[in-house]
DNA sequence: CGGCAGCGCAC
DNA sequence: GTGCGC
DNA sequence: GCCG
């Protein structure tokens, strides 16, 4: 009874060295590999390679289907319904399987089985890293390592005076940029908290810059930048170069994650031929923001914070309005540009209170 | 159509 | 309980 | 994907 259960067999006895029909193997192995890591499909996945496991062990080269069906090579591929019998023939007339091709096009599919050969990433782990941006090993090791490196620095919070200096530099970058621009920290900075976790500072032209860049009048070599989305990349170059920005973790097009540390130039004022002392500052978690003028008001009541008042205020005004609050405006229902409140003139946060009906809260009180 | 192995470990 | 590796 |  027990002797046709495989585990009773011994294996085939000369373990037959060689592959003679790569050819059609690496293929199901690929798709196999693509079912199981990405597609969530083990099953299939297991099926492809029972079909491909069997076909190595052939003593000949396949070139048509039938020397795989005749006795067949695996029970299943007796039946013409066989799905992988399909593939196998295709990859024997063709020499191609477009299944596979179409899948290794996909850029999900190329980062999720890339991520997926790290020891500890599984599929599920692997999807969400794509959801997020890391599509690559090296992506992963970069952030992997950043906090590592600094696992004992992020843990520190910074005096609320080194979270000025660092945000003074960044003022004075954006400044040079953008010539009248706020440069502004928000986070438990305004809040004015005697200690931050990290920065977070919100550039944002003036209205006026906004208009001269739209109609090509700045831009001709007085210093700032021609257009909005130069703005970004000028000012962390300048930052890089100054040395405040020691590490990138996220480089968006008006968004920025990073490292800083104060006293780059400790030797600001300290004269020339000072020979650069090794500043050994803590390394500090930094965001840096690009807004429009008429959004700021928006981004600093969001980036203000804190986290929980943030969320009594939307609950407020979904509530009682029906209005979703972010950090570019107000929006009726979901958040898509169209259905963007535009009924009121939003200068600053006190006005953003007004039209919720709210009386206005001082950044110092909003740490609830 | 449901089942396809089931476990220990980390979180 | 879920994800992971085996 | 395949099997019962």
């Amino acid at each position: 009874m027990r002797a046709k259960l495989a585990c009773q067999q011994r294996s085939r006895d000369p373990p037959k060295g060689v592959n003679l029909n790569a050819h059609i193997t690496d293929k199901l192995e690929d798709l196999a590999e693509i079912y199981d890591k990405v597609l969530g499909d083990p099953y299939k996945a297991k099926n492809h390679n029972l079909a491909a496991n069997a076909i190595k062990d052939l003593p000949f080269k396949a070139t048509r289907i039938e020397q795989l069906v005749d006795p067949p090579v695996i029970p299943a591929m007796a039946s013409k319904r066989s799905t992988v019998r399909g593939k196998i023939n295709e990859i024997l007339t063709t020499g191609r399987l477009q299944k596979l091709e179409e899948l290794k096009r996909n850029d999900r599919v190329v980062a999720v089985r890339e991520l997926t050969r790290v020891w500890g990433v599984g599929e599920a782990k692997a999807r969400h890293l794509f959801n997020v941006g890391i599509k690559t090993v090296n992506q992963l090791r970069a952030r992997q390592m950043i906090g590592l490196k600094y696992f004992d620095e992020f843990d520190q919070r910074m005096p609320r005076e080194e979270a000025s200096a660092i945000a003074g530099y960044v003022e004075r970058a954006a400044r040079r940029a953008c010539p009248g621009c706020v440069a502004v920290a928000a986070g438990s900075y305004r809040r004015g908290k005697p200690t931050c976790g990290d920065l977070d500072v919100l550039i944002s032209p003036t209205r006026e810059w906004m208009t001269a860049e739209s109609c090509g009048s700045l831009g001709d070599g007085r210093g700032g930048v021609s257009t909005f989305k130069d703005i970004l990349p000028t000012v962390l170059a300048e930052l890089r170069g100054k040395g405040v920005l020691t590490d990138d973790l996220s480089v968006g097009k008006d968004s920025y994650m990073g490292l800083a540390r104060a006293d780059a130039d400790a030797d600001g004022g300290g004269g020339m031929g000072v020979v650069p002392v090794e500043p050994a500052r803590t390394h500090r978690r930094i965001d840096v923001k690009v807004y429009a003028p008429e959004e700021l008001p928006f981004a600093l009541l969001y980036f203000t914070g804190s986290g929980y008042f943030n969320r009594s205020m939307r609950y407020w005004a979904k509530r009682r309005f029906g209005l979703s609050l972010n950090d570019k405006g107000i929006f009726r229902e979901t958040s898509n540009a169209a259905s963007k409140v535009t009924d009121a003139e939003i200068d600053d946060e006190a006005d953003v209170f007004e039209y919720l009906r709210l009386k206005y809260v001082a950044p110092e009180d909003r740490s609830v």
